[in-house]
DNA sequence: TAAGATAGTGCAATCGCTTGCACATAGAAT
DNA sequence: ATTCTATGTGCAAGCGATTGCACTATCTTA
């Protein structure tokens, strides 16, 4: 801040000390006595003295604090994880830094770097439904970044990464929707590129073929943009609905409440008859109509265990080389 | 970070020459010479150099950074605000920094000083319901830390303010209900601290009024937590219902989904029978059922005008003195 | 030709904090 | 009495960038 704040000099001087030993004071060194430590303490207390971070991230080279890039803070699922984040962020005393891609691989690219000369001391990323290229990471990755990837992660960068089960949560909900008797289902999913579109694309193939139904390439619908554009998201409803779906599953937070929102408007009469299931963490489910089947992703605890990865790699004293890929399960919330 | 970057002497020392020619050339200053700044530019950009914005913040005491708090980020109300901030921000070549309160009193305080000391360049904050000791705000403010209020504003707090129009939209909504045959509205609403609450309120009572409807105190809840906790929304919904009314004017975005999925859950054959109407700036109303009339705040505005009233705080000559209150209209969004 | 003006650059201090090393004092060991 | 070991403190450099001031050429001008 432009105001003045006590800084250690100021201590230093009104007690009489030199600076190096009310620093150490406070950082509670072995080589201060008792009784210094206890002067400066009360004295810093007094003066409601707060160690200037700037001054110490310069020094130190790092900052105590984690960068966090998701695609919109908007999105439930995503207000969920920086929770979980938050939550065991703060209790280790890292603070978090949010930054929204919008799905643009632009905005990542710029924002992470950003990040980065900030001195945040780790990055935790769901990739941009528009990122192919991951050579900027790759080069933050090797001067020594720790990055840790939920949700939307990359195959093929060595390093932590929490994700849902979406192969097993496409399964279940495609499974219950065959099993409340639907035969012609559609799938309406995000860009291609991100690991979650295929993996969920895996699991509502499985579904199909275990209960012997063809799979139609023509039924499935990709949304480049994650329904960021309404218009993207109506005219995929819109070459859906000459194949007659009796169901749809939908594979993203945006695109399950976009598409009903979009066969309201465009096909008010058909919107009640098509049977949906779609991934969403909104909390307000209960009260939509249609109804839908949900596939929640454990947000939270992404978050947490996200962070705790990310802060164990931080805090290693030698380069971390195992790496590991936490898969947390999802719930399935029938319609009612 | 603890990762090696060029700084400003390795440039000085590869075209040899001093850091504070490169420095002053970096930043386009009349006394270096033009060869002498092409030639710094071009190496700068050969080796991807980036100033350290630690070192300069350490340097010049601010970080062209903005520090934002709200109650909680998945609250549609909020994240489009900090869209509306982050769109202005960026343009002017500001960074932000969300952090949530969660609508403690504590956490917020915590928030806003680690932010202080953080050195951002000044505030924009929704207060938390729990908030009623504005003192610590006071010292920052005092000490030089520009301030921008916007939604929930303190009433004796001089500074720029940015609000919705709440009576309006209160009266508004309530009218509604009334034109629509309603005669026993209640009224849920937030904690009595927020300046929100009471020109709402306001709003409620100059409707009343006008069609001569008694204003009855019991049919007035106040949520003290802003519907954080669904115990407390459950109870205020239960105290309601032996009054019988057959509207309900709901006073925020949490409040009023959250009254409709307690009444769905604790007295499902009644939910349809009341009509409702709150401010909410969910973009999921559409989908609700029942459906519901909305005031939906302009957000994304609120945000842009907060911050470039803040903006214009940062970089003013001489101290501001003068102060707006900046009130934007509301829009009702009638059901369907 | 000497003195002054101008342009271009470098020196060094500074922001607040951390830390390796040197130093001082005092008691213990020889 | 001398050396050694603790113990407690201070000096000063350094993190990267900015900037007032001083300095050196070069060019004018009287």
């Amino acid at each position: 801040m432009r105001f003045e704040t006590s800084t250690i000099k100021d201590i230093a001087k009104a007690l009489g000390l030199s600076t190096s030993t009310v620093s150490r004071a406070l950082r509670d060194r072995y080589e201060i006595s008792e009784e210094t430590k206890k002067l400066v303490l009360a004295y810093a207390e007094k003066v409601n003295y707060r160690a200037n971070p700037i001054a110490r991230s310069l020094k130190e080279r790092r900052s105590y604090s984690i960068g966090i890039i998701v695609s919109e803070i908007a999105n439930n699922f995503f207000s969920q994880v920086i929770n979980g984040i938050e939550s065991i962020a703060y209790d280790k005393d890292y603070h978090v830094i949010i930054s929204q891609s919008h799905e643009s691989y632009k905005q990542e690219k710029l924002n992470v770097e950003h990040l980065a000369s900030r001195s945040i001391d780790g990055l935790l990323i769901a990739l941009s439904s528009e990122t192919q290229d991951l050579d900027y990471l790759r080069h933050l990755y090797a001067k020594g970044l720790p990055i840790v990837f939920f949700d939307r992660v990359p195959e093929d960068f060595e390093t932590h990464k929490v994700i849902a089960n979406n192969f097993k949560g496409a399964f279940d909900a495609t499974e219950h929707l065959i099993l409340s008797g639907k035969r012609t289902i559609a799938h309406l999913t995000n860009s291609e590129n991100l690991s979650i579109t295929k993996e969920r694309l895996a699991g509502y193939k499985a579904a199909l073929i275990k209960y012997h139904i063809e799979f139609r390439p023509e039924l499935v619908k990709y949304c480049q943009h994650g329904g960021m554009h309404s218009a993207e998201l109506e005219e995929a409803v819109k070459e859906l609905l000459p194949f007659m779906p009796d169901g749809i599953f939908i594979s993203s937070d945006r695109l399950t409440t976009g598409c009903i929102m979009a066969l309201k408007k465009t096909n008010p009469e058909v919107a009640h008859k098509i049977a949906i299931a779609g991934f969403t963490n909104s909390n307000l489910v209960e009260l939509f109509s249609p109804s839908l089947t949900s596939v929640k992703q454990p947000a939270f605890e992404m978050g947490q265990v996200a962070t705790e990865l990310l802060i164990s790699m931080i805090e290693a004293k030698r380069p971390v080389t195992e790496f590991e890929t936490k898969v947390l399960d999802t719930e399935l919330v029938k319609k009612r």
